[in-house]
DNA sequence: TGCATATCTGCGCAGATATGCAGATAGTGA
DNA sequence: TCACTATCTGCATATCTGCGCAGATATGCA
């Protein structure tokens, strides 16, 4: 039941929380889009992803000198039903929705 | 979405997630139960199903000298997600499973 | 009133966690 | 090689968390 709570840990920050609801509705983004679509310092995000990236709820691939990030392949029933969730329940909250707003104004300076 | 986080939070402890999933699946039970239940110290149980409360996520009654706690009735589509969670996902755990057996062969002494 | 039982709480400690800053690392292109 | 950008990491600090212990509180019963 340890590895269960962990995997509740991981989400239990608004940050993580924020960034796993992004990646569950709008799939694969890196970390400068994610960066700008929390309005939050980009070591702060690449912070989070980490832990996220440890707790293996993400995953991610580089392209240059970007790092595109995304939620892994549940492995088990619990982390299905919590990707489910974070589409089904989460992804309508006030917050997700500036975020989103944010990441569609979002540029990634090339 | 910090009220969002702050649920996962609640949960991200394995004492709390026990007891979340004990009282899904076996409905309303006493302290003394569930302190048999998971072979811990029943002030540990009760301050951990304390923080539960104060979160919302469980409710109490009195009853003599005995207090029986229960789940909420789910207060959003997140709540509902995760008790479902509760019940479909965690329920099987082989933690649980012990849990339950000593449960079973638990009393109050009356 | 006095005692027993069930439950809760204040306290201090040790360890975990989040944060900002500064600097390191990795990849691109001239 | 050098400058530039994107991303990551080490460090110091502040805050939070879980724990056990001892003692408090609440209720029932003689």
């Amino acid at each position: 039941m340890r590895d269960e709570a962990d995997l509740f840990r991981t989400l239990a920050d608004p940050i993580r929380l924020r960034l796993a609801v992004l990646l569950a509705t709008q799939g694969e983004t890196c970390v400068c889009m994610l960066a700008q679509s929390l309005d939050e310092p980009d070591f702060k995000i690449s912070r989070h992803l980490g832990i996220m990236r440890a707790a293996g709820i993400v995953e991610a691939r580089r392209e240059g000198t970007w790092m595109h990030y995304r939620l892994t392949e549940p492995r088990n029933m619990l982390e299905e039903c919590l990707q489910q969730c974070f589409r089904d329940c989460l992804a309508g909250h006030i917050t997700i929705k500036a975020d989103l707003k944010r990441l569609n104004r979002a540029t990634c300076r090339t």
